[in-house]
DNA sequence: CCAAAATGATCC
DNA sequence: GATCATTTTGGG
């Protein structure tokens, strides 16, 4: 088998995304075939196709083809030398070589490396990477004119109207003829007379967009010592030009973005591409405007609000170098970068860089690949820095960059812990004694208050009274949630909705349903209830549909015409907002439950990064956290302020069970709509489960989400020590497996979340 | 008995 | 992912 050579076999973990194997392009073991090549299409399809090349056309790798499948064409990539297992009688001619610049060489062994260690088909990860097919079609032409070469009698033919066109045109670059009339004063008819005539000359030119440069010498803000020696040490790294990765780590306000935007700086100024990534919510009207005022220009932003003429304008623009910067959330990462000279990844522990769909990645760990594969440095910045990342710092793989203390003399917030088992809140109530009191006070004083809940909607139970049992989805394990505001119940999970139930489906008692916990809308009918004059808005995915609403109500925020906000984890990232005092967390436990191994780790990144939203204008700012278990590590670690202490605790546990990041994990979700047919695919896999010393299998046991848009989950986790590589393993044992065509079976190597 | 609908295999 | 061949199902 030919692959045998040229797969990678993946040995990186997501904490060390070290050596990537398929260097150097390993020749195949049999003979490239004579006029035929390999194309990847963007497909899950297992493997590349071998296709003929039409004599007389010019091919090589990177190269984008148009090539026959079955009935139809598709857009592929040309990824080598044919391997020569196909029969010749199956090959097919290759139709068509684009004119679209091709993808580069790190391109494609990144693509082949995220195939390798996620264990999807390296068509699939393709597809990532040519999300904007239309890019690749022959750019639009216009029409633009330059003078035509003097002949004898066109001297004669010289108007004063004619004189002016052809005075825009002295020494300057070709126009189009609105261009031209509209410079020169002149009407449309004079320049198609002067084509006619023979004095203009047309030519074609492509239609570009053009795009704002940030400039890399522009003047940046006086950085505190700390900052400059933090911002001196990136710049560094950049200059290199070589691959680094360095966790950059400094409190909230601490300045990070400031110190991150040197090395920015530094890479454009050497002329290179420069690709931030952030999660989704935190790519906001804020973050682009800072980056405006420290660079006179803005990023050109990455996301999916983009219309398709910018995605396609902005992606080609990429390719050919003509922009400097990207701002993006993770699908950035497969942006066909010209020339990149530094990634950063802020925020670098937030889950949403985790896809758990389709190509199951961690575009944190993935973009340190890439960046290895482009040599340039990565910065990781957080404020609260993910295990995986400590654990590489420690062990010499990521070099670290540590910002003391809050810049320009701002205070961190006083955290207390609110213990809920003494100071409750009355019944049916949510804010506790403590939190209105301190509300009282930052509302006397004119200033602002975030009561920050991440549960969406009304009630996240709906119970019926006379029999006890609650409102479910009827296609996943879930209970549906009471939004009022929209007077639906949903499904948070699959979308499901129906209008509010009126008979309990159990016991048939009319009216007889009660909201059970709070969710936001509920708070801000309490909040209104205690402060009628306060000027009170939602801050949730529901309330503001679309970026504009989003960037609205922050501007309300920012100019003080909102006195209490309530919202999830909207808002709590990427905004603040000098005038906010108050913090007050009001179900500190609510990830804490249910035993999952990152459910600390979680619970302290998200607190501390709500509590830091709390005073950062010189102001100081206190953060309440209701919870019921002040004891627990968490809690301590917030109130002490003690960071490194609770990172420490943690990780001594992870050591302890093996588990990352000291181990390697991977899970395999089977789900289908049939249950029986889900257990068998079940009992093969455990009948073929491999046998090695320091591996464990453990399941099939029943998903986190039992039941998910009608399928029913199992789940097996594999459990392996960190000198293990579970790619083959994987791949051994999943090869064994025929799945019927309802049943799937998704792989997960790194898994995020495992309840 | 036929035909729509579900399932599976193949595409180079 | 799309298409085509094959099998299943269900209605008369």
């Amino acid at each position: 088998m030919a692959s045998g050579s040229d797969s990678p076999v993946a040995t990186i973990s997501s904490d060390s995304p070290s050596e990537p194997q398929a260097k150097g392009d390993a020749p195949s073991r049999l003979e490239p075939v004579e006029n035929t090549i390999k194309v990847l299409l963007p497909l899950p399809l297992g493997d590349a196709y071998d296709y003929r090349v039409p004599d007389g056309m010019a091919v090589a790798p990177g190269h984008f083809v148009v090539v026959p499948l079955g009935k139809r064409e598709t857009v592929g990539v040309i990824w080598g030398a044919g391997t020569g297992d196909v029969a010749p009688e199956k090959l097919r001619d290759v139709i068509a070589v684009l004119p679209a610049l091709p993808m580069a060489d790190a391109m494609r062994r990144f693509i082949d490396w995220v195939s390798a260690y996620t264990l999807m088909p390296a068509g699939a990860v393709l597809r990532m990477a040519m999300s904007v097919p239309s890019a690749l079609e022959a750019p639009k032409t216009e029409l633009v004119y330059r003078p035509a070469e003097p002949t004898g009698d066109t001297a004669l033919k010289l108007t004063s109207a004619r004189r002016r066109v052809l005075d825009q045109l002295k020494d300057g670059p070709a126009m189009s003829a609105a261009e031209l009339a509209h410079l020169a004063g002149v009407g449309a008819s004079v320049v198609k007379g002067m084509v006619s005539a023979g004095l203009l000359a047309a030519e074609e030119r492509i239609v570009r967009r053009s795009f704002p440069r940030p400039d890399g010498l522009h003047d940046g803000p006086t950085l505190s010592p700390a900052q400059k020696i933090a911002a001196d040490g990136l710049v560094e790294k950049v200059k290199a030009h070589a691959f680094s990765a360095t966790l950059l780590d400094g409190v909230p306000g601490a300045g990070k973005t400031e110190v991150y935007f040197e090395a920015v700086a530094a890479c454009i100024a050497a002329g290179r591409q420069v690709l931030v990534l952030l999660p989704e919510i935190a790519l906001t009207a804020q973050w682009l405007k800072r980056f405006e005022d420290r660079f006179g220009a803005p990023p050109s932003p990455w996301h999916s609000g983009l219309t398709s003429l910018e995605r396609r304008e902005t992606w080609r623009a990429i390719a050919e170098g003509r922009v400097g910067v990207v701002v993006g959330a993770r699908s950035a990462l497969f942006l066909p970068f010209a020339d990149l000279g530094l990634i950063v990844v802020d925020e670098e522990h937030d889950s949403s860089f985790k896809q758990d769909e389709g190509v199951v990645y961690n575009a944190r760990d993935m973009a340190v690949v890439r960046a290895r594969l482009a040599s340039a440095p990565i910065v990781l910045a957080s404020a609260t820095p993910s295990l995986e990342s400590v654990v590489n710092v420690k062990a010499g793989r990521y070099g670290e960059v540590r910002l003391p203390g809050r810049h320009g003399g701002h205070q961190l917030a006083t955290l207390s812990a609110v213990d809920l088992r003494r100071e409750a809140p009355p019944r049916g109530r949510w804010l506790s004694p403590p939190v209105v009191e301190a509300m009282k006070k930052t509302l006397a004083a004119g200033e602002q208050t975030l009561l920050y809940l991440n549960r969406r909607g009304y009630a996240p139970i709906t119970l019926c009274r006379a029999c006890g049992s609650g409102l479910e989805c009827p296609q996943c394990s879930a209970w549906l949630v009471e939004h009022r505001f929209r007077r639906t119940l949903v499904c948070h999970h699959c979308g499901y909705s129906e209008p509010p139930a009126q008979n309990c489906r159990h016991c048939g008692a009319v009216d007889q349903f009660v909201a059970c916990g709070p969710g936001v809308e509920r708070l801000a009918e309490e909040a209104l209830e205690l402060f009628p004059e306060a000027r009170l808005e939602l801050f949730t995915s529901d309330s503001l549909v679309n970026r504009e609403e989003a960037s609205a109500a922050v501007e309300r925020m920012e100019r003080g015409e909102i006195d209490i906000l309530i919202g999830t984890q909207m808002a709590a990232k990427g905004h603040h907002f000098p005038n906010l005092t108050l913090v007050a967390v009001i179900d500190a436990d609510l990830g804490l439950n249910g035993g999952d191994l990152r459910a600390a780790e979680r619970t302290f990144q998200l607190l501390y990064q709500v509590a830091g939203r709390a005073g950062r204008d010189g102001r100081p700012g206190r953060a309440l956290i209701q919870t019921h278990n002040p004891d627990h590590p968490v809690m301590q670690a917030l109130v002490s302020g003690d960071r490194d202490r609770f990172v420490d605790v943690e990780l001594h546990g992870r050591s302890e069970a093996g588990m990352p990041p000291y181990g390697r994990l991977a899970s395999l979700i089977v789900s289908g709509p049939d249950p029986a047919a889900v257990d068998n695919v079940c009992a093969a896999l455990a009948r073929q489960a491999p046998q090695q010393a320091g591996v464990t299998i453990l399941g099939p046991s029943v998903a986190p989400m039992a039941l998910l848009r009608g399928r029913h989950r199992r789940r097996f986790l594999l459990k392996a020590g960190r000198e293990i590589a579970v790619q083959p393993l994987l791949h051994a044992w999943l090869e064994k497996i025929g799945l019927p065509g309802s049943v799937r079976l998704q792989v997960d190597v790194d898994p995020y979340s495992f309840l």
